[in-house]
DNA sequence: TTTGGTACTTTGTCTTGCAAGGTATTGAAC
DNA sequence: GTTCAATACCTTGCAAGACAAAGTACCAAA
């Protein structure tokens, strides 16, 4: 059905803007890691792979955004567990502005 | 100054994911042609430049989300008017719905 | 020692935003 | 009648980033 695809290519274009905040905003709350980060916002209706992720958080880290510390698994390989430092915290300030600023013109162009 | 070109970046990545939103927004409450939509997004405080424009405009419009006329301009060369259509219209519901949800995802995260 | 589950990483492709440069039309100034 | 400024439209080349797909590695249980 075409209909399906566009529709999905709609919300992808949305939900590509926003990623990073996402990202932050689940950091911002508590340490993940990368597999948990896609579960909980795929329960959260926000569609990420693994492929998508893993560069962002890497790029996320290296503008230091975020910081990682190994720790071992219950069951499997280690896990890399990214948390957020003070200065993704002051870009998160940013984004939250940012994202209240394009809701608004949204609003006033409807 | 670093923290300048950050937000900028934020909120340039924000802008793109709806970009073709704001685009069929307009064009639902009227007729435009290129330089006015540019002159009123950017009132609107959605940045956008004529090479991003022009290729979004004729693939929306290969699309089938709109169609041309040209208009003789009082002054200079003939506009290029862009109507929505009705498979416009049905598109822009969709990303109405994403948006709504998109915002929605983001509130819970929040 | 093989299998299945978990986790992290990389490669190649495709899309798309944007800076920069280009073409064309019109009217007014010189 | 030619230059200039304003208005419009369009294209090219580069860079960033999303994603599918394939690869590597660890662990425990069968």
């Amino acid at each position: 059905m075409e209909k399906n695809v566009n529709t999905e290519n709609v919300r992808a274009q949305m939900r590509k803007g926003v990623l990073e905040y996402c990202i932050l905003l689940l950091l911002a709350k508590e340490d993940a890691y990368a597999s948990s980060i896609i579960t909980r916002l795929k329960e959260a209706n926000m569609i990420v792979v693994e492929g998508t992720l893993y560069p962002l958080l890497i790029r996320q880290k290296n503008q230091g955004l975020l910081q990682y510390r190994w720790e071992e698994s219950p069951q499997g390989p280690p896990r890399k567990y990214y948390a957020i430092t003070d200065k993704g915290r002051a870009q998160l300030e940013e984004m939250n502005n940012a994202w209240n600023e394009i809701t608004t013109t949204i609003d006033n162009l409807k």
